[in-house]
DNA sequence: CTGAAAGCGCTTACAG
DNA sequence: CTGAAAGCGCTTACAG
């Protein structure tokens, strides 16, 4: 049906072999014939078999991305979309195409994985979450396979793989320390899951701050969800169910923000009069919160693009060592911190 | 290095061919060397290549999906995650994988689609987004190439092509009429750029409900913005500086309509006692808004999942006709819309 | 500077 | 029920 390269050959009076050489560009062949075969190539409407190539290359040109669970949670947090771009844009920049995982539980995404591996189907894969006891990052160690986490790996193997990420334990010490500064000392903290390597380094900032002032650390303080956007509304009913109720919020996520600050509006709470809270992400949809929320931004869209540079370059250089990458973190201050007064 | 076929024929005493049919489960291989072929691909961890498959097969088993402009515009609407998320549920699930653009200009991306149409690099794919004179669609239907559309083609080319759509119209119309029985007479329009088909349907919905009242279309009361987040704010500022302002909104997006909720609030201007307001999609932060939004529920998800279900029908029946899905949406009143008490 | 040939790892008529 | 062979459309040593 489509023209091939054989097509373009005969057309162009050379060989088949002549033809590959001019698309690859070689320098070995002459300006002339490399005009002739380009002609025929246009008046043939060849395009070059993408399969075929990637056969014969041993390569494809494509970076596979791993989401958590891609359906259920992932792509209801912008944070996944905008890491993305970032990806996209570098991925476009260098020639590079996208595949996505698909599967829904680890199993289902570690099967997808070792498909795309051993299957031949990606050059590389970009790992976009941290968790703790996760097989899939294990599998790609022990098969030397080309990949980049945005995160940071859990204790062990640091020193093997190449990530980029924020530094989360510095940025939520930082927050901390803010909301401590105003005067607040019943300061709460909703995170995500504790299997995220993210909400381990927020709350291990977190409660260092306390524990430099001397401030103890209080259970009931700290609560947990996976749910972003439930998972806000549910901490915010534990919180404000405490007899001696935290003043101040550190929450783990925007999103998870929005929760809070809906449900504090439900109960008449008023931010940040009643309640400070400071948040992580600073995803696109942050400022237009009501009040705006005091947020970290952790540059989403530059954790995509470093570590789809970071993987390019493994993938052309097996051999060079492993990298990490802290992008720097901003804290933005709007709207939803307040001194707190004494007032026993 | 990794396994071949060869390799475990050899293990196994057959043929390639033979467990090459081992792996389609053909029913022509009895089951004592089925047996014997799959122990040996065990041993050796055997896993198909890709790239082979695809060239001998001339299928895939992925998908393309292309959105405008991805980084830039696409990703910033959780539209396009929503989308994605039933077309990753349904692609899943036959065993279909997922392909992304990533060019950003509509001449790269139609690039891209060439490539992959050309290169045998995707089996079909699915067009995110509907616009007037954009150039995708009409080279997917000149090629004769199975794809599906999400939104409804303009005008021409109806019934060459299979999309899955909402009722916008109609849609725009009830909220527009929903908003007159509440007592409101100078209702406003935001909507995104007038390329969008989708725009045009809502505007001609709102614009229908205004005529069959009598009540004239004010071009001051319509604008238009690309940008989501900074087009809801903008759009404000222009509507609210009218002498005769409006005392409710239809606005074509839930995240303009944050955009337009933090800009009142900012103004001071109460939803939804100074200012009712009406929206679409319901995507998962809707309800977080403050006040909670009321909007239409367009089921984001079942457009991505059905449209999935189409096309991966045209793949395997590449003659079957067009289908154009309608999926229903639903009105979900929350809290920003108030009866318009007369007021001179 | 160019060509003939082998090979990438599969699938699928064809033959038996 | 199974095998030998050709073919999918490229690339790349090897030779000249």
């Amino acid at each position: 049906m489509a023209a091939t390269i054989k097509d373009v050959a005969k057309m162009a009076n050379v060989a088949p072999s002549t033809v590959s050489r001019v698309i690859a560009n070689s320098s070995r062949i002459s300006e002339k014939t490399k005009e002739r075969v380009r002609e025929a190539m246009n008046e043939l409407g060849y395009h070059p078999n993408f399969n075929a190539r990637s056969l014969a290359n041993k390569s494809t040109k494509t970076i596979g991305i791993i989401m958590p669970n891609s359906a259920k949670i992932a792509f209801q947090n912008p944070f996944f979309p905008e890491v993305i771009r970032g990806i996209s844009m570098k991925a476009y920049q260098e020639g590079y195409g996208l595949y996505l995982s698909t599967g829904q539980t680890e199993d289902e995404i570690l099967q997808e994985v070792k498909n795309m591996v051993y299957g031949g189907r990606v050059d590389g894969i970009l790992l976009l979450y941290s968790r703790i006891n996760d097989k899939i990052m294990p599998f790609l160690i022990e098969e030397g396979f080309p990949f980049v986490l945005i995160g940071r790996p859990y204790k062990i193997d640091e020193d093997r793989v190449t990530f980029v990420n924020n530094d989360n334990f510095k940025a939520a010490k930082t927050v901390t320390e803010y909301l401590l500064l105003l005067g607040h000392e019943r300061i709460g903290f909703i995170g995500g899951h504790l299997d995220y390597v993210v909400t381990i380094d927020h709350m291990k900032g977190y409660e260092q701050a306390l524990t430099n002032v001397n401030i103890p650390i209080r259970e009931e303080f700290i609560v947990h969800h996976e749910e972003v956007k439930e998972g806000g509304q549910n901490a915010i009913i534990e919180l404000m169910s405490l007899v001696n109720r935290p003043t101040a919020l550190v929450v783990s996520d925007d999103i998870m923000t929005f929760g809070v600050l809906r449900m504090l509006a439900d109960m008449g709470v008023q931010v940040p009069h009643d309640m400070s809270i400071v948040s992580f992400n600073n995803v696109m949809i942050s400022e237009l919160s009501s009040p705006p929320m005091s947020t970290v931004d952790i540059h989403i869209y530059d954790l995509g693009f470093e570590a789809t540079d970071c993987l390019i370059n493994k993938i052309h250089h097996p051999t060079s060592g492993e990298r990490k990458i802290i992008i720097p973190h901003r804290f933005i201050k709007r709207q939803t911190c307040n001194k707190q007064e004494e007032r026993v």
